[in-house]
DNA sequence: GGCATTCTTCGTGAAATGTCGAAATGGGAT
DNA sequence: ATCCCATTTCGACATTTCACGAAGAATGCC
């Protein structure tokens, strides 16, 4: 749940940049929030400092995605290389103390992803239902933790922008925990995997309460650390 | 807290789609997540249907900003005389039942906005602290509620994207409680607005904490529907 | 299978972007 | 007041976008 802000800021930043009426002072405030002058930023695009200065005084009404999205990388980019002041001061506010604990990574893919290929990347086998699914993102959660700490109305976060996702259960013992957990929820995800087990090993009651809500559930054995840098490397 | 989902929505798809390798397809995605076929889209824009397919297939690889937000308003315009049936599907995720009995509004502003300027809209008086700041956003917060339903984990949730912004907390008594909330929180607001009382009722202590933060602290007795009308209607 | 409807591909022209570099402007320091 | 620095303004020009409409590809419905 590091590497998240940094995306999360960009998108808040680029969004809010493309929705503006006028981006190029949108632009202006958010180079100025991170406290880069002019030139900095036109060095660091390797432009030329009347190219920053034509953006933010409007002179281009309607910049492309392209331009705004290097702009806003590179921003991050700078403050990254300044320490992160700026970004952390952000991830303050945006995250609780506990968040890492809990979510490990959460991500949403622009386009959809097949369960199929998504089993593959992260080395799960099914164990119950359909694999003719797509998913728009995952969550990794540490089980025990998101019982421990989440009140039910952060329970929900896990779900980040869309409920069509995987929710992966790390270190699960027999994964009824999480499978109840979601029963008694509002939302319900497209997939469960349960991390650190062999379907063998598998709750009994699993795949009953599964059918009840049509989720499809996947075990794996591969460690933690290897199924989110796996995600993270994959891009669809 | 109602229509507040509408424009965070519009910022997480613009937002995404600029930051997009393509964004044809991650224009393609929303618009097939909100179930709109390109023809009804087209429609709308007022444009003929082979600009969307131009759009979506990449011929322009870097769209103006101008477009993707006259696109994503658009999916959100028709979803929303469609009865907003994907709009709420995103809202039920994005915020717990509890948010709309504490947070009444939240907004982020794109260029700062002089806190003089904010006291004038809302009619407020200034109670203690200076004047001569600027602010990027502002919260609408019920007292009471946020009190007996926010964990300490949650309150953070009231600062939005930036602390440099206005609280406006509701129906307060004597303004003591949020004022002492605020100074055990690790976050400090730029100011702070006391709804529903008159400067001469405002509990002795106030100063004091306000001071200690720095902290601009204005009173008004302007009602909330008021207020909240008033600051949505004016275009900064 | 055939026909209607919808969607995609593609050539095209007007308008706008993307970038530069020269010149003008605006603060500080000296 | 003057010099130096960083920033803004602006003309120029190659490259793209933007939007259209015609023609080709899909899709679905008898």
């Amino acid at each position: 749940m590091k590497s998240g802000v940094r995306h999360q800021l960009a998108e808040k930043m680029a969004g809010e940049i493309t929705l503006s009426d006028s981006p190029g002072q949108a632009l202006k405030k958010w180079r100025q929030s991170f406290n880069i002058p002019p030139g900095v930023l036109a060095e660091r695009l390797e432009v030329s400092p009347s190219v920053i200065s034509d953006y933010e005084s409007g002179r281009r009404k309607s910049p492309g995605t392209a331009i705004v999205g290097k702009i806003v990388d590179t921003i991050l980019s700078i403050d990254e290389d300044n320490g992160g002041r700026y970004i952390n001061k952000f991830a303050k506010i945006l995250y609780s103390e506990f968040d890492e604990d809990v979510i490990y990574d959460i991500h949403e893919y622009a386009s959809p992803v097949s369960l199929s290929e998504f089993a593959e990347v992260i080395g799960a086998v099914t164990l119950c239902g359909s694999m003719d699914q797509a998913i728009y993102g995952y969550t990794v959660i540490n089980s025990l933790n998101a019982i421990l700490q989440l009140s039910s109305s952060e329970f929900n976060r896990i779900y980040g922008w869309s409920t069509e996702r995987a929710l992966i259960f790390t270190e699960v013992s027999t994964g009824k925990s999480p499978m109840v957990a979601i029963r008694v929820t509002p939302f319900k995800p497209r997939c469960v995997v349960l991390q650190g087990i062999s379907p063998g090993e598998v709750h009994p009651l699993i795949p009953g309460l599964a059918e009840r809500d049509r989720i499809t559930v996947l075990c794996t054995e591969v460690d933690v650390e290897t199924i989110i840098s796996s995600l993270r490397g994959t891009l669809w």
